[in-house]
DNA sequence: GTAAAAAGGCAACATAGTTGCAAAATATTC
DNA sequence: GAATATTTTGCAACTATGTTGCCTTTTTAC
């Protein structure tokens, strides 16, 4: 990787940082680094295994709390009951999350993917119930799971 | 109510115990009786809450570890990352779980149904990805709340 | 560069979940 | 229905996860 691409990277953080009202800080950098440098999306533990060394625990919790409040990230529920966070898309905006895409969950490698591409479907309900969010998560094979197994 | 009925309840938990190849407890039945006699789903917290005065914490979770492995509950993944179980339909099995139904929370009264009659939607997903399970959450407001905002 | 504001680190705490083991309850056998 | 085998429970101790208050450090604004 070039210094060039590299120093892309920390200006996009950076602005990204700024556009939301947040204070440039090396903790909020190198988490905002893992989101950028992969495609999936991260559990909370992952990120404290990766950033806890050098960042204490509570920062951890806080500088994730302040992106999904600045929508900079968003959670996707899983049936194991560890909340992932992965990158939004560039609609998603303070207190307000356009987040209708569906969550994949590898079964093999425990990666968590948002398939952009894929719109929540419309859920048609009973009567006397009314949608406000809808939430797909699909447990199954990844691409890069396929053929492997 | 009646003995007569308050008798059926009982017996319906023993043989459902039972069929499941779980000795017939106080602990056991007592939690089944709180799914038994309410519509919606229970979050731990409610269980151990309802529960917990005449039980140790380490029972509860024992119990319904159990009744999700003998397939007599299922979980119910949300975002808020509470676990919450509700009981299965009659064509769940141990180690098997056929739970193809939305589930739906309402984020006013904080309670979650499983809309039986609502199945599931096909998912059609990019090239490479295999879907196995699909989980369908809808936050928004129940019939009960609906008017009494 | 300095002052104000924001964020981080630490400690202490609260909640959630797990494990091993001895005691108690349940099931089984005769 | 009593004795034994099996299962379940409660307890204690522990790990993991998440939160709060306060003081120090860093960042920002001027």
């Amino acid at each position: 990787m070039s210094n060039k691409t590299i120093e892309d990277i920390e200006n996009r953080i950076a602005s990204l940082l700024k556009r939301s009202d947040l204070s440039v800080t090396e903790s909020r950098r190198k988490i905002l680094h893992l989101f950028l440098e992969q495609p999936g999306a991260l559990a909370h533990g992952d990120i404290e295994r990766k950033a806890g060394e050098k960042f204490d625990r509570v920062t951890v919790y806080r500088t994730l709390q302040a992106f999904v409040d600045k929508g900079i990230i968003h959670t996707i529920p899983t049936a194991d009951n560890s909340i992932r966070y992965a990158l939004c898309k560039d609609d998603c905006s303070a207190g307000h999350h356009h987040d209708h895409h569906v969550h994949f969950v590898c079964s093999i490698c425990n990666n968590t993917y948002c398939l952009d591409d894929v719109v929540t479907p419309e859920i048609k309900l009973p009567k006397g119930y009314h949608a406000e969010q809808v939430e797909v998560v699909v447990e199954g094979v990844c691409k890069n799971c396929k053929g492997r197994e």
